[in-house]
RNA sequence: GAUCCCGUAGCUCAACUGGAUAGAGCACCCGCCUUCUAAGCGGGUGGUUGCAGGUUCAAGUCCUGCCGGGAUCGCCA
């Protein structure tokens, strides 16, 4: 994968050529950085792993290996600790040609993949009328990170939105709209006619009567120990929902005129945020996209007795044998003839076969969906559409208030996601002011980097979270700007730029790097980081692991930063390696934080 | 009830898939701005990794059982 091997995937070569020669495998002689920064730079464990094959002792083993790494001009020492761990430190000239290296490199020591492959991206979870919240922004910054960084490892990449919106949710909001605008054009029976270019509904309105009209179709309400029928519940309107459901699957022409209202009309405060956030999408498709494909499909599954009849809808079984939990049946059509998102979702695989023909789809939606996924993955491979492996739903958690239950503002209402990149700019802005920052740029400008800030310490907030696991969303802090946050990572990114403006200024031109100081290898390795972290993170698709890494960068160079003065220093030999240190750190910087959508002002 | 996930410092989170003395940030305490942006740097206080067993040279990580929290379990997405 690597083009150019860290010095991690150095020491390991030379390593495992030891332990070769001891008649053992190569891959005993991986090489970590060292958990003990005071004993050594790398470690190698293998050695007591080696032991247990060849009951020997595995204090033997690791002396000849530690023996053999002397041999290497990257090693400065090499020894035994503890049970048979081999402690590597490294030599000044090997770390000097390492710095240089990077320093040169268009990719700042980042692998690329031998063999790109195509990808699809699914952003499944943004809802026609419902307006983003707080929930919505893991799987918008997950996915936008995720894709970044798999396009930067040379996939070929196509994300897709993937809007829900043909689902009973839908039918809904046209019942909805039926009862409380009932003179509508949309509404009169077998009208083929033209219908008004503008929306009757905005998206307040949206967001109002959706929540309002949900609440009647549950049949019940509360948790677990106390659920209870619903006494809000309208069976007649859950079954005009269902009824308008399936007329709009079927091509009714003032239901599909009004459908097109309701899109548009989210879409517009979609591609705001958006914009804001600078996430960028290939398709904006939807649920809607796939229906084309269904009565094809469905007779496909049927003809192939793949999908059975059953309690009134039509049902594809995907348990098997081995299946501990509880595995209900992949829903195809259901007792009114309408599709729900298990159908879509399948034709949806269809068509991506068709034309874009993946090796890996990868489903960046809710944990909750984990069997929703399954099912349709199932399917999927016993229709012979895509193979099971190469679809992959990546979870996330969900973004909880203090307490662990769902996030909720003051006034009990959920925080929509533009208000809460308003809050961060606000902030942000109030923050320069107060440091007299900015005073000599416009007002236009300010407000610029006040937003990157903003955008910075939100995505850092959501993406240094393990994206698997749940976490506390505290609106405070999620928008602070010291300490491991967004903002602070920008903050080395500019000092390096203003850096950058003096040795300009000043003819200083970077020269070749030479490693002295203790902060200077802490940079350095620091650096040499990079591609086992990306490497990881696209792995495991876990963008924490990135955010990791730019913190760590940071914080070294901020060490170095206040340890090494550069445009003071007398020797110009010292003065331009310290340079080139620093301006190869912000190339890495600003690759690294590109993969997590975070851009750097010149300034702030 | 069944299946799966989680429980780490006062708070919010890491820990490279079994490695050495479990790391950061916030908060708190002490230093550092007449030289490169103090949104910063250096140092300090703070832990029986929910509990009890087990596996082995080595367990936050693996296995078992409890306790506590969450998610999911056919016509909502």
């Amino acid at each position: 994968m690597t083009a150019m091997k860290d010095l991690a995937g150095q020491l390991s070569d030379a390593a495992g050529a030891a332990f070769v020669s001891l008649g053992l495998d190569a891959a005993l002689g991986a090489m970590r950085r060292s958990d003990r920064p005071d004993l050594a730079d790398f470690q190698c464990n293998g050695a007591m792993a080696a032991a247990k094959k060849l009951s020997k002792n595995p204090r033997e083993i690791a002396t000849s290996v530690a023996d053999a790494l002397k041999a290497s001009p990257l090693v400065a020492s090499a020894d035994v600790a503890g049970p048979g761990f081999i402690n590597v430190r490294l030599s000044a000239a090997g770390l000097s040609a390492r710095a240089n290296e990077l320093a040169t490199d268009e990719r700042a020591g980042a692998p690329k993949v031998e063999k790109p492959r195509r990808v699809v991206m699914d952003f499944g979870g943004w809802n026609v009328a419902k307006e983003m919240h707080i929930g919505h922004l893991r799987s918008t910054v997950i996915g936008d990170s995720l894709q970044r960084t798999f396009r930067f490892m040379g996939d070929k990449v196509t994300s897709d939105v993937h809007l829900g919106d043909w689902g009973l949710q839908m039918g809904l909001l046209i019942t909805a709209l039926q009862i409380e605008m009932s003179d509508l054009p949309y509404f009169v029976e077998g009208s083929n006619g033209h219908f008004p270019e503008a929306s009757p509904v905005t998206m307040d309105d949206l967001g109002r009567l959706y929540p309002q009209y949900s609440l009647m179709i549950k049949e019940t309400i509360g948790e677990e120990p106390n659920e209870r029928p619903n006494p809000a519940y309208r069976p007649d309107i859950h079954e005009a929902a269902r009824k308008a459901t399936a007329e709009l699957q079927a091509g009714r022409p003032g239901y599909l005129a009004l459908w097109r209202h309701f899109c548009s009309v989210t879409r517009v405060g979609l591609e705001r945020e958006c914009a804001s956030l600078g996430v960028k999408f290939d398709l904006w498709k939807g649920e809607s996209d796939a229906n084309e494909l269904v009565p094809e499909m469905t007779e496909d599954l049927k003809s192939r007795g793949l999908a059975e009849f059953d309690a009134g809808a039509w049902i594809i079984r995907v348990k098997r044998e081995t299946d501990k939990k509880n595995m209900p049946p992949f829903m195809l059509v259901n007792r009114d003839g309408a599709v729900g998102y298990h159908a879509t979702d399948l034709a949806t695989i269809l068509d991506r076969k068709r034309n874009l023909d993946p090796e890996l789809s990868l489903y960046i939606v809710d944990e909750r969906q984990a069997l929703h996924f399954e099912q349709v993955f199932r399917a999927s491979d016993l229709a012979g559409y895509l193979p099971e492996k190469g679809l992959e739903h990546l979870g996330f958690g969900t973004v909880n208030g203090p307490g662990g239950k769902p996030y909720k503002t003051r006034d009990g209402g959920v925080l929509k996601l533009y208000e809460l990149i308003n809050e961060a700019d606000a902030t942000a802005l109030a923050r320069m002011k107060e440091a007299e920052l900015g005073a000599d740029v416009s007002a236009e400008e300010q407000a610029d980097i006040a937003h990157k800030v903003a955008v910075a310490a939100i995505k850092f907030s959501d993406l240094s979270n393990v994206r698997t696991t749940n976490y506390i969303f505290d609106l405070d802090r999620f928008i602070s700007f010291e300490g491991k946050t967004g903002p602070y990572l920008l903050y080395a990114a500019v000092r390096i730029k203003s850096l950058a403006r003096r040795a300009e200024a000043e003819g200083v031109k970077p020269g070749p790097i030479s490693i002295e100081l203790n902060a200077e290898r802490a940079l350095v390795l620091a650096l040499d980081g990079f591609g086992d972290a990306l490497g990881g993170a696209y792995e495991k698709r876990m963008p924490h692991i990135i955010c990791e890494h730019a913190y760590t960068l940071a914080q070294a160079f901020s060490g170095f930063y206040a340890a090494a003065p550069i445009m003071s220093e007398s020797d110009p030999a010292k003065k331009a390696s310290r340079f080139a240190l620093a301006m190869a750190t912000l190339k890495q910087l600003e690759l690294v934080l590109g993969l997590i959508g975070i851009e750097t002002p010149e300034r702030m």
